[in-house]
DNA sequence: CATGAATGAGAGTTCATTCAT
DNA sequence: GATGAATGAACTCTCATTCAT
């Protein structure tokens, strides 16, 4: 596939990222790609051959530029700097509407479960709570906060987090609710926050 | 309508049932519920006139033979027992694979919010905190139990909940995550687990 | 056929008549016709097999209580008077919009040419040139107008009510233009309208 | 839409006109277009997105090559030979079976008026009356003819020939009676007809 | 007589996918 | 590579008609 094949696909991708992140997962057919993208229906079988497969690519494009503690943390952050950092972040992705895969995500885990090679919520949720267990037993060490067991309250936090972003995508939620919760985490942990 | 259609009616709710819990909401069509009934095509549109329809009476019939503490609460049982309980029961429910209807509910809301008056999720969601909240507050007036913030610890259970059931239908969890996770749950409050 | 059936046929048919009058002939299901009436399904067949008997038998009610110079021709009015009365009269039926066959009539005689002996159209057109020929002929004898062939001026002023019947249910025609178009007929008799 | 596309929409609209002629406006469904034309279900959807807008191209096209004093008329022509030469013309629409749209204009104009602009059946009746009127007013001033009101004559024409056209697809009406009929119009406006 | 649940054929419509150009 | 016309399977929904009660 030539330089300029692979600009095509790429542009396909981000198109078609705009059209999931509209319509889910499951609504989105190939017409709506094609029109997204303003190319021929034949076109885009030259690149992929069903929903599924670009959907994975707008999946594992996604992933490429994504690394949730990004920069912000300096070299002298405490771990409950750390934490609220991550959970502000957090708390941006719960709320996000216009832009998020989550719908789409879900959707596409219920119809087809795809081979742990290409599992990428499972990747993705792994490495957040490799992260977050070492911030905890960081911040344990120095004496910051207080937890018998890092590993499960970093599951505990991620778990969480998923709860409120299915609410989010389905009950709803509010802004206050979920700061109100983050309290309570960082107070489990020994944590007092002081305003944000 | 009369005593005979009510049971129609009831026997197509229960067929019904087992398709959505089978394929989820979106994939179900109408042809599906009337193989699965061994009725008519027409003889559906009789009593329902649309695949949502006949999901939201599916809700509503299994909203009705539910009570989350139904029964095995015994009189002088102590709060922790009460939220062991509740949690060996929850535990159930985020395992089960058939018969399971989360996937359904979680595509439906993704497509369709409900009015208010059908928001059967959020009403369980309520009707499960205000429990939990009660349960933690006469913990803590025992001294069983130690929690700064009832309200927020009952949500933070109920969200928990929620993100372990999404990840079992989604990445999957193991029963002794599940395991781990609850016994932590009950380490922030306080209790320690005898193993049960 | 037992007085009450009798009575109840006739009630169907009433009904089956604002029916046919709002939604025309072809567009009228035997639900529409039960959903009038307040009937069962069933019923409706021991009275009728099809839309199209039940529309004949509006018609063959229609037709009994109808005469088109009924009572409001004095013993000795003039020629001109009672084409005056007619026209006047069959000005109304053009444009009265509720409650009219036309449509009904119209695409009924379409779809399926009734038997000779059911041609109520040709029986109502047959009769009504009838008359018009002879009022035109006594006319003509009393030197009231003038008229080579009474018989084609007869039919004439119906071919022209005809076509103003269909332009008027088709692209619409006003009232006004119906008046001038009368006073021309008038005219080509020789006869003056002096305003009405 | 290129130009292959152009003449397969031109061929679907040529076929539909003999379905349209056949069964009317109402009874035709997409199906019986798909037939007509031996190309598949979805086919059909990529030109037509319903019956009614077939007709209205039928219509269109039936539009463009249609002008009823074509040619015929030489230079030097009488006003009453123009008028003999429309009616002939006339009398051949009227009694035309196979490939009249007469019913199904009717039909179509019964269930949906359409817009202004698409209202072929008015542009036609108006352009017909202009230039009725026209003729007979040269014939009033060249002496050939007597009338008082050449437009109102114009419209007694058309809502005659309206009369004619109508009676024929319902009633039925025979070649004669439209001779006679014709024949009485002529005379009205002191034209004897020599026998044709 | 009367009911109304049940049937099944058939209409409209959409979409993934193919293929000649 | 790229196009877009074409296909046909599948889905939703309606309605005349029947029939057990």
């Amino acid at each position: 596939m030539g330089d300029k094949s692979v600009r095509k696909k790429q542009f396909i991708i981000d198109k078609a990222r705009e059209v999931f992140a509209e319509k889910g997962y499951r609504a989105v057919t190939m017409k709506d790609i094609v029109d997204a993208c303003d190319i021929s229906r034949g076109g885009l079988y030259l690149y992929f051959e069903s929903t599924r497969q670009v959907f994975m690519d707008v999946l594992k494009s996604d992933q490429e530029g994504e690394d949730v503690f990004s920069g912000k943390v300096s070299e002298n952050s405490t771990s409950a700097e750390i934490l609220v950092l991550f959970l502000v972040e957090q708390k941006k992705e719960i709320l996000k509407k216009r832009g998020s895969l989550t719908k789409a995500v879900y959707e596409f885990y219920f119809e087809e479960r795809p081979d742990r090679k290409d599992d990428f919520l499972r990747k993705e949720a792994d490495a957040t709570v490799k992260i977050l267990k070492r911030v905890i037993e960081v911040g344990v060490e120095n004496g910051e906060l207080t937890c018998a067991d890092p590993s499960e309250a970093a599951k505990s936090i991620l778990y969480t987090l998923e709860g409120l972003k299915a609410l989010s995508n389905t009950v709803g939620i509010s802004s206050e609710a979920i700061d109100r919760q983050f309290i309570y985490i960082l107070s489990t942990l020994g944590i007092e926050d002081d305003g944000n």
